[in-house]
DNA sequence: GATGAATGAGCTTTCATTCAT
DNA sequence: AATGAATGAAAGCTCATTCAT
C-alpha cells in the first residue's frame, strides 16, 4: 500500500557500485555510489544494511552473471573442447565487455569484507562450470587433483588473459585462441 | 625528511605492514602499523612521506625479495627445464614459509596505489625470471605472445597453487608436481 | 494531520513508547516505538506532528494517570493524615506495578523537550494533591513556604522511595511506612 | 619528548561538556563541546575514548566535587546537626553558584549511558556523607532503614530544594533553613 | 631524529520527517 | 487513513598527516 521497494533502484546502486570500485577501489565512499546511482545518502541503505552487505552482494552478482554469460547456450552433445571453447569465448566477451566489472572483481575478490557464505554462494553457483572442467580433464594429467585446484587455476588464466587483452587489444585474435591452447593443455594434457 | 639513518627501523616497518595489511587489508591504519613495528606514529612519517609511498615501496620490496629467493643458485649451465624447476620450488617454499607476506602482496597487487612506476620496476627486477621463461618457451606455442603475457600467466598459476598449498597443505607434495606440469605444458608445449 | 480517528492506536504509541525510553532512554527511535505499537513508521506522525509532541503528550498522560491513580477513592471526610496515607499507598502501588513508566517519568522529567506548557499542564491536573498537601501542612513548618515547593519535595522523597523498592522488593513493607512517616514529619512536622 | 598531553584541555572539554549538557541535554553533540572547549573535534578523542567515556568521567568527576566541597573543613568533634548543617550549607552554595554542573548532573543521573562502575565510583566517594549521616540517624525514626536510602532520600531533598531556588532566588534564605529542617526531621526525627 | 598530541576532512550509519502509493 | 520507501542533515568516530616539544 506504500511505495514499493524498486528493484531498478537497488540495481541501480550495484551498477554505481561496480563504476565507483572499478575507478576508486573498495574504499569508494557510499556517498560517491549513491550520488553515482542517482539516489540519496540514505536510500542506499535502505537497500543494503552496511557497506559490506553491499560489497558481498555485489560479488555474488557479478559471478554469477559471469557464469550464467560463460554458460550461455552450450550444446550438451558436443565435445567438451568444443563445450570449453564456447564457454571460453563467452566469458572472454563478457569480461572485456566491461571491464569496470572485471575491474570491481578483482577488488572484491582478495577483500577481507566477503564473507566465506559469499564464496560458497559463488561456487555453487558456478557448479556447471566445474561438472564442464570435470569432463575436460578425464583421463589427462590433472585428472587427480582437487577439482577446486582446477577451477581455480582456470579463472586464473581466464583472468590474466582478460587483462592483458584489455591492456592491447590489438593483439586480441592470437592472445585469445594461444590462451585457449594453454588452457586446454592445462586441463586435458596434449 | 625522507632521508633516513636507520635501515633497521625501516625494515621494522616494512615488516609490521606486510602482517597488518596481511591480517587487516590495505585499510591497516599506519598507527597500527606503526605500533607493531615498535616505533611512534610521527617516526613512520619520517621513513615514508605518505601512506601510499609506504605501500608502493613495500610491494616492490616484496616481490623483489621474492624473485630473488626463487632465482638463488640456479646453475646457468643446466636445462631450462631444469632452472624452472628449481625456481619454480624456491619460489613455492618462499611463498609458503611466510603466507603473509603472500597475502598482503595480492592485496597490493590489485590496489590503485600502486604506480605505474611501481609495476614497472618489479618488472625490471624480474628480468632473470623473463630470460628464464624466454628461453623455456623457445620453439614452443607461446613463442610469439607478448612475453609480458607469459609472465603475468606464469605467475598467475604460481599464485593460484600458493593459495591452494596454504590451504591444503596434506597435498602438496602432489600440487607442487601437477602445478609444474602444468606449467610447463603451458609455456613450452607438451 | 493531527486529528486522529482511532484511539486505540493512539495509545498503543504512547505505550509502546513509554517502553522503548524506559529501556533505551529518550534517543528511542520514532521507528522503534511504531514497531513496538505494530503500527508503521508514518503513522506515528499521523497521530503526533514531531516527536517532541509525543514526548510531550507522553509526559501528561503519565504524570496525569499517576495522579488520578493515586487520588481513587480518597473519602473526603476523613483526616488529613488518613487521605495522605492512602494517596501515598495507591502512588506507590502504582508506579511499583509498572515500573517502565516510572523509568520513563524519570527521563522526561529532565528532558528539555518538555516545555513550559506541559509543565504548567500536569501541575493543574495535580491541584487535588496539591490541596491535600495544602491541608496537611496547615499549622506546621511548612506553612510559609511555597506550595510548589512543598510539592516537588514531596514528589521526590515518593520518587526515591519508589526506586528503593523497586530495587529492593523484599524491604517494601518497612520502606513504605517508614518513608510516609518521614513524608508526614516533612510535611506536618512531629 | 613528545608534546605532553594537557591536563588544562581535559579540563576545558569536561567543562565545556557540563555547559553544553546544560543547555542541549545528553544529546549535545561532541562536536559542539569540542568547539566550546577551543579544541579540535578529533581531540576531544584523545582525551576519551568515546562519547559514553566522557559522560561516565564528567559524572564522576562533578559528583566527586560535589561531595568534596560539601564536606570541606567540617570540624569533627561538632554535634552531628551542625556538621550536616554545615554540610548543608556548603553543598547548596556549591550547587547553586554553578547550577549548570546541577543541571548537567540531573540529567547524567538518569542516563544509561552512566555504567554501574561509576555509579560504584560515586557511592564511594561519598562515604564520608554517608557516615556522617550514619551519625545523624542514630537512635532516630530512621535507624533501621538501607543507609542507600537515606542517603538517596537526602539527595534528593536537597536537590528539590536547590532548583527550588535557582527558580525563586528572592526565597532563598528562608527555603534553606526550612529545608534543612524537614531534612533533619526526616534522618533524626523531631 | 623521535615522539605522540593535535588536527579536521571524511567516513559510515542513523533517524525524524515527508510523501508517493 | 495507512504504509514504508525516500530523504539528507547530522552524529560519532577514524586516520593520514603535521608539528610542538
Amino acid at each position: 500500500m506504500a511505495r514499493p521497494r524498486n528493484e531498478d533502484r537497488r540495481n541501480a546502486i550495484l551498477s554505481a557500485a561496480t563504476r565507483a570500485i572499478a575507478s576508486q577501489g573498495l574504499g569508494a565512499p557510499t556517498a560517491v555510489i549513491a550520488k553515482e546511482a542517482g539516489v540519496s545518502n540514505g536510500s542506499l541503505f535502505v537497500y543494503f544494511d552496511t557497506k559490506a552487505v553491499l560489497l558481498n552482494e555485489l560479488y555474488v552478482a557479478l559471478k554469477t552473471e559471469m557464469a550464467t554469460t560463460a554458460l550461455a547456450g552450450i550444446p550438451a552433445e558436443s565435445e567438451p573442447r568444443e563445450q570449453l571453447l564456447q564457454m571460453w569465448t563467452q566469458w572472454l566477451h563478457w569480461a572485456t565487455a566491461g571491464p569496470e566489472k572485471r575491474r570491481a572483481l578483482a577488488q572484491l575478490q582478495v577483500s577481507d569484507d566477503i564473507t566465506a557464505d559469499s564464496h560458497q554462494a559463488v561456487y555453487s553457483a558456478s557448479s556447471a562450470i566445474a561438472d564442464l572442467l570435470e569432463r575436460s580433464r578425464a583421463g589427462g594429467p590433472m585428472q587427480d587433483a582437487p577439482l577446486s585446484f582446477v577451477l581455480t587455476l582456470t579463472n586464473a588464466i581466464a583472468e590474466t588473459t582478460i587483462d592483458t587483452v584489455i591492456r592491447e587489444p590489438a593483439e586480441a585474435e592470437t592472445l585469445i585462441r594461444v590462451a585457449f591452447d594453454a588452457i586446454w593443455r592445462v586441463v586435458a594434457g596434449a
